[in-house]
RNA sequence: GGGCGAUUAGCUCAGUUGGUUAGAGCGCUACGUUGACAUCGUAGAGGUCGUAGGUUCGAGUCCUAUAUCGCCCACCA
């Protein structure tokens, strides 16, 4: 089979992926005696989503990962599935129920309506895994799960029951942050704080028995000081002494409330006087409860006044702030209004404005679940990367507080609470008959809680839940704890942290050091666009993925994200960056085609170990140097030195040099030395495309199946492996640096070509001085494959040479090397090259000089360093004499001389 | 208010425990195409490593301060 210039993805991928999958490769391999397994959950996206970079970013490392353990031989496993994302999956389908239908929610009801969502998620749920096919991931898609499946709400529930049980999960009335579009309360974590231009505004409130006396008040939201039952002021503050024990009129509705001293009020900010809300402000319902205020509720689960507001009743937050202000304004209450800039906070879901509000929820106490997450990052069983995020992690943890696990949605696990007639709850596994009894008051079951549970509350189940959990299955012994989580740092909290308190919580039968669910997080870079922001959905400045692997192909995509991605840190991309992932496949692609056409001269012998050319020693002396760094950049999750490393190694050891020095003799196929030269190709091809292989899959897997083939090999696809073992590899130092001088005065050659405008490939007769009797031999020996490179017609190589007549001349360390010309041609370029090297030696000399001839240096530096900086003195020394001869003696006129 | 990250070539970024004359890709300049690849090759120009101190024989690398940008947490009405 003849391999075409060009690769072309799209031809590829699909039927590669698709051999990987249907071969059985995906899942890991028979369970085996002693076998070491090696586990990663996929982050379930969104059932709603559709794949952006972030997906793909975690997604690439997450498949880097488990096609090289795969290939080493591990019974590797990656779990894919989704996340039902309660509020973002229901907000998809009400809407689009509106557009199609004209109907809500409410209309269709709650049955009829779960049935819509469920008929929506078997049509597009599995869109963002059809993505993540794209992108190469190697999931073993027959164990994919979806967080709202029945084998998870067993899950849910058995979780939810064993806290409410241990009392760990409470039911209360508490102030909540309420989304009033959405109309359910969200959690902390889902929350965000924008800062917007708003104004301050100064509200006066009259003093009981003091006509024409006031305290006033500064707040942002006039609305709410319908609902204020108190007023807060410094004890200390002079401003109100008079006032201690007074008693406030609340202007509008005239109700009486007390002047009440805090000394937690900034006396500076603003008047000094705060009005407490204790409804609608987590600040005020905090200072209520200290000075026990009573709580008034002003507002409607959509955000309107209620009866409590009075004649405000029925408006809007925002109307009623307008009729509020207006009516003060005409009272004289209204002191000042000025501009001020604030934090606001916003639901992460609807952007909507939270209001604060008071409504019954159940809560999660985090307290103690917190404890062992804590200790398993001091015992170490559990590791960051990058390291720092511990801290992040830890501050999180120490002062976490209750977790709201009620949302007040239909899509989601309903809570297994069941009531009794006097609204006892009771937790259950299993569903509770309507009208039986309840078990501890013996009175009958009404209802099961109509509220269902935060998303993140089947999610922090996910490592263990998908392998069966509460059922205690060979998988879950076999597969937990897992070894891997690569995320993106928003979820640390949401999510990470949760999952950890989950394993040690519910996995309690397991000693305690195999609990937490895995060992390494990675918390993956922040893709960020070309300008640095956010890729976001509003700013419209999003890369997708996908079409990134249209244009490019997937591995393309992959290697770039990879290249270009150190450890966590913060990346900027814009289209344009996926050309050199492109370009490194193109280079690959081509690189092996031209082996795979000279293999086909071999005659049967592609495995030959004899290597005792310099070039082919050198080469598998860096393969076996590109090897190790691999390996220990992989382990280390440094990826993009691993993705370097392999870079440097295909391109410029092994195309640049390699190739290029074999080629002429390859080209002859009746040369005896071409056969060991075939044995190091498919040697070097067959590690390099394997260690590519977890980078760049698709690919390599088709380059791989070509080479077998070509070398009559039977082997297994490379996603099996295995990865090179680096059997018959080893550093060679004496060819490493044989090499380096060929290559030092190749390049000499080269540049004086381009310096004096003598063409490319214009043979020349070279002259070469060799002071040392170990560089004259290398370049004696190889003199063939000097001459090739550098275009020579001859390459005459002697101890010492005086510089010919009328002759350009190239310094590389101690060498010098001579070519005769033959026409005039201007010495100029060539000469400030050369003084321009002196000059970079000289500054090299000078700064070695000083270190040498200060004796603390050599007193107190290592001894090694200090052998090391005088035989580099030495080098420079000796180059730069050679540098200063020469510019010398092309001082002349043309440099003829 | 607290914490974290970034600051190195025109651009985007590497630089692993302090130790050569600070690197890569892109872009730029010059030259080059009859056979792996012009999506390529060869050579080259280009940087007082944000600033100021300090530690050290020696600092892009460690410490302190500071500036700018970004992110996270908390949040004062």
């Amino acid at each position: 089979m003849e391999l075409p210039t060009r690769y072309t993805p799209a031809e590829h991928e699909g039927a590669i992926y698709d051999r990987w999958e249907k071969s059985g490769a995906f899942q890991p391999k028979a369970k085996e005696h002693g076998e070491r397994t090696f586990t990663i959950m996929i982050p379930p996206p969104n059932v709603t989503g559709v794949l952006h970079m972030g997906h793909a970013m975690v997604g690439t490392v997450e498949d880097i990962v488990i096609r090289y353990r795969r290939m080493l031989g591990d019974a590797a496993l990656w779990v894919p599935g989704t996340d039902h994302a309660g509020i973002a999956t229901q907000a998809v389908v009400e809407r689009k129920l509106l557009d199609e239908q004209k109907k809500t929610r409410k209309d269709l009801g709650r049955p009829a309506f779960e049935a819509e969502i469920w008929k929506w998620k078997e049509q597009h749920g599995s869109y963002i895994l059809q993505q993540l096919r794209r992108l190469g991931s190697s999931c073993d898609w027959t164990r994919t799960r979806f967080t709202l499946e029945p084998a998870m709400s067993r899950a849910v529930r058995e979780a939810f029951v064993r806290l409410f049980d241990k009392g760990l999960v409470y039911r209360g009335a508490r102030l909540v942050n309420w989304d009033c579009v959405l109309q359910t309360a969200v959690s902390d974590d889902e929350i965000e704080y924008v800062p917007r231009k708003d104004k301050l505004y100064s509200i006066r409130y009259p003093v009981k028995g003091r006509p024409g006396e006031f305290v006033t008040v500064a707040t942002t939201r006039p609305e709410t000081m319908l609902g204020d039952t108190g007023v807060c002021v410094h004890p200390d503050d002079e401003r109100y002494r008079a006032y201690h024990g007074s008693v406030l009129l609340l202007p509008l509705v005239d109700r009486e409330i007390p002047l009440v001293l805090d000394d937690g009020v900034e006396r500076e900010f603003g008047t000094g006087a705060v009005k407490v809300t204790p409804g609608h402000d987590p600040a005020d319902y905090e200072r209520g409860a200290k000075h026990n205020l009573p709580i008034i509720n002003l507002y409607e689960k959509d955000g309107r006044l209620n009866e409590n507001a009075g004649p405000y009743k029925g408006l809007s937050r925002e109307k009623a702030r307008d009729e509020i202000v207006k009516k003060l304004d005409e009272l004289g209450l209204l002191a000042k209004v000025e501009p001020y800039e604030h934090n606001v906070a916003v639901s992460d879901r609807s952007k909507s404005i939270i209001e604060p509000l008071v409504s019954e929820q159940w809560f999660v106490k985090m307290k103690p679940l917190a404890g062992p997450a804590i200790r398993a990052m001091q015992t170490g069983a559990l590791k960051f990367r990058p390291e720092r995020w511990t801290k992040v992690y830890l501050d999180w943890l120490e002062n976490v507080r209750d977790w709201c696990i009620s949302r007040q949605l239909w899509w989601g696990h309903q809570i297994p609470v069941w009531y009794d007639e006097d609204g006892v709850p009771f937790a259950s596994r299993d569903d509770v008959p309507i009208g039986s009894p309840h078990p501890k008051t013996g009175k009958p079951i009404v209802r099961q809680d109509e509220d269902v549970l935060d998303t993140w509350a089947s999610s922090w189940l996910w490592p263990f839940a998908t392998l069966g959990w509460p059922d205690l299955t060979d998988d879950l012994a076999r597969f937990y704890p897992t070894q891997f989580l690569s995320t993106a740092r928003e979820i640390i909290y949401l999510w990470v942290a949760r999952m950890v308190m989950a394993g040690y919580e519910f996995l309690d039968h397991l000693p305690e050091d195999q609990r937490c669910p895995f060992e390494v997080c990675y918390v993956n870079a922040t893709v960020l666009d070309g300008k640095g922001r956010r890729m976001s959905k509003s700013l419209g400045n999003g890369i997708d993925p996908i079409e990134m692997i249209d244009k490019y192909g997937a591995d393309a995509v992959r290697y770039s994200l990879i290249l270009l991605t150190k450890e966590g840190q913060d990346v900027k991309l814009s289209p344009d960056r996926f050309e050199q992932g492109w370009r490194f496949g193109n280079k690959v692609w081509n690189a092996a085609r031209f082996v795979l056409m000279k293999l086909e001269c071999a005659r049967g012998d592609g495995t030959s170990s004899s290597a005792a050319r310099l070039e082919d020693r050198w080469i598998l002396s860096r393969l076996a140097a590109v090897r190790e760094e691999v390996s220990s950049a992989l382990e280390q999750h440094r990826y993009n030195d691993a993705a370097t490393a392999l870079y440097r190694f295909v391109w410029n050891d092994f195309c640049d040099w390699y190739l290029e020095i074999v080629k002429p003799r390859l080209v002859a196929a009746d040369d005896p030395t071409a056969v060991a030269a075939r044995g190091t190709l498919a040697r070097v091809l067959s590690d390099a495309l394997a260690m590519l292989h977890p980078f760049t899959p698709y690919m390599t897997e088709v380059l791989w199946q070509a080479l077998n083939e070509k070398l009559g090999r039977t082997a297994p696809m490379l996603i099996s492996g295995p990865w090179p073992d680096g059997a018959g590899l080893a550093r060679d130092a004496a060819a490493e640096s044989e090499m380096q001088t060929i290559q030092d005065l190749v390049r000499a050659v080269r540049s004086v070509r381009l310096l004096t405008g003598i063409a490319e490939r214009k043979p020349l007769a070279a002259h070469v001085a060799a002071p040392r009797a170990a560089e004259r031999g290398v370049l004696e020996r190889h003199a063939a494959t000097v001459k090739a490179l550098a275009f020579l017609e001859s390459c005459e190589v002697r101890e010492a040479i005086a510089r010919p007549p009328n002759s350009a001349v190239a310094v590389a360390g101690a060498l010098e090397a001579f070519v005769p010309l033959s026409e005039d041609v201007d010495l100029e370029k060539l000469r400030e090259s050369l003084s321009r090297r002196a000059e970079k030696v000289r500054t090299g000399i000078a700064g070695s000089d000083a270190k040498l001839a200060n004796a603390a240096f050599v007193e107190r530096a290592d001894p090694e360093i200090v052998a090391e900086e005088r035989a580099r003195r030495a080098e420079m020394a000796t180059e730069l004499a050679l540098l200063e001869k020469n510019v010398a003696g092309l001082g002349g006129i043309n440099g003829k001389g």
